[in-house]
DNA sequence: CAGTGGTCTAGACCACTAC
DNA sequence: TAGTGGTCTAGACCACTGA
């Protein structure tokens, strides 16, 4: 099965045999790929050669191994659309975080778990929007968010101690509406938000976390929340990259 | 080296040491890692475990292998901010198309590649916001963006038949101020933009198509450009993940 | 020319799964 | 218990690079 005069490598040949077989809809969503063994046989190669295909399309993010049982064709989990209109008022005054919301709208489960509460030196980029001397103390909130039972991403508030000294964001719960609602009632309403987003490979950590399936980018949020242009929180999430599409919508300016 | 009371593997122990090395800085952006033979003499293991380490920190985007050369930590490459501010009408009264101002501001030169030029059956999502019957024959134009004579994105503008037969559209070359000014002066001016945006690894030919590094995730990113709510331009592009930022700025809505 | 990464063969053992 | 993926050893050849 393997052709010898073909300039692709024989563990090429074989991945983008499986791979065609994938996107062709012959081996559907939760199917078994055929074992090492099958393969080896199949193909005529050695098995560190198959093994070698089969990790190509893992790394490409089609497939999952699960030892004892096979490898699989990677079924796409729930995805979440981020909306830009995630941030209106309407939805905190109903009592649920920005992302609450959008989630439960979708019928699905949402948790978040407070990993940490914490006064750090500013990272720097953190120093930078609050104009602040490098490694001045900040308070962090930093969460993990679960979604149908999943990790789904990883999110870190910064807040000026001036601010927030006394207040619900230095506890575990803040309240109904989040802490963009505590941050209203202490007179800086949300006006503006500025987000950013990179794309990256997780690191083993991340991966630990969000249990990434191999071949799973994240998305790397720096979000900057204004009041009357002045920061007033920034965040920076990591996001699980087959879980969210974000969605921006925009008015054409002159 | 390898401490066979560590509960991580022989490959991880050797990938984590080296990832150290990365993020302490003891090896910078462009320095060669050991080789393959040292790794070996200095770890005692096979060669392969090595090779099973080195190819982990590929799939993670840290490092690049030059065969017969040597396996360097990855340079990141200059990174393009995408702003919300893009498709400012202004920009465009300067005779620029909306990404080729964005990036001659950055002092980078710019380049765009039109592949292909053609009727086709329009995608099921087309179809979808062009409210039309599938398969109805819709004009694309396909073309490549390089960067410093780097690849980098991917771009299919889809445009309705009726709207655009017989215009610069069709043609290689749109004119100053690219499509949207075509779009303009037919008496469609361009009011709102919805992007949406997804990650994933890239398929083989995208790899090719933008000379994408092992590890280098991409955006797919699609955008519906309306003139007065009605959709005129729709465009599917991919992203180099590791040579776009994305930069939205939102006002907060009641 | 020696050294490099990339690919391959031919074995082996382990932990886990499903029966 | 048989089959699975995951990891490992111990070799080998190739194309390419840089001196």
């Amino acid at each position: 099965m393997i052709d010898p005069t073909d300039p692709r490598s024989p563990s090429r040949q074989i991945a983008d045999d499986l791979r065609n077989d994938i996107h062709s809809g012959a081996l559907e969503p939760g199917a078994r790929l055929p074992s090492e063994r099958e393969l080896v046989e199949r193909y005529g190669t050695s098995a560190q050669t198959a093994r070698q295909a089969v990790s190509l399309l893992k790394t490409e993010g089609l497939v999952v191994g699960m030892p004892g049982r096979g490898v699989f064709v990677r079924e796409r989990p729930p995805v979440l659309r981020v909306g830009s209109d995630r941030y209106a008022r309407w939805r905190r005054d109903q009592g649920k975080a920005p992302l609450q919301a959008e989630v439960e709208e979708l019928g699905l489960k949402w948790r978040q778990e407070v990993t940490e509460l914490a006064e750090v030196p500013a990272p720097e980029w953190v120093a930078k929007w609050y104009d602040l001397a490098p490694e001045t103390p900040v308070f962090v909130r930093r969460r993990r968010f679960w979604i149908d039972d999943h990790p789904s991403q990883l999110a870190d508030s910064y807040y000026r101690l001036d601010l927030v000294t006394g207040t619900r964001i230095m506890e575990e719960r803040t309240g109904p509406g989040g802490g963009y609602r505590v941050l209203e009632e202490l007179g800086y309403p949300l006006t503006r938000v500025r987000e950013e987003i990179a794309l990256r490979m997780p690191t083993p950590d991340e991966v630990r976390a969000l249990r990434l399936e191999p071949g799973t980018p994240v998305a790397e949020l720096h979000r900057v929340s204004f009041s009357n242009d002045k920061p007033i929180e920034l965040l920076q999430g990591i996001l699980a990259g087959d879980r969210y599409v974000f969605c921006y919508e925009m008015p054409v300016t002159d």
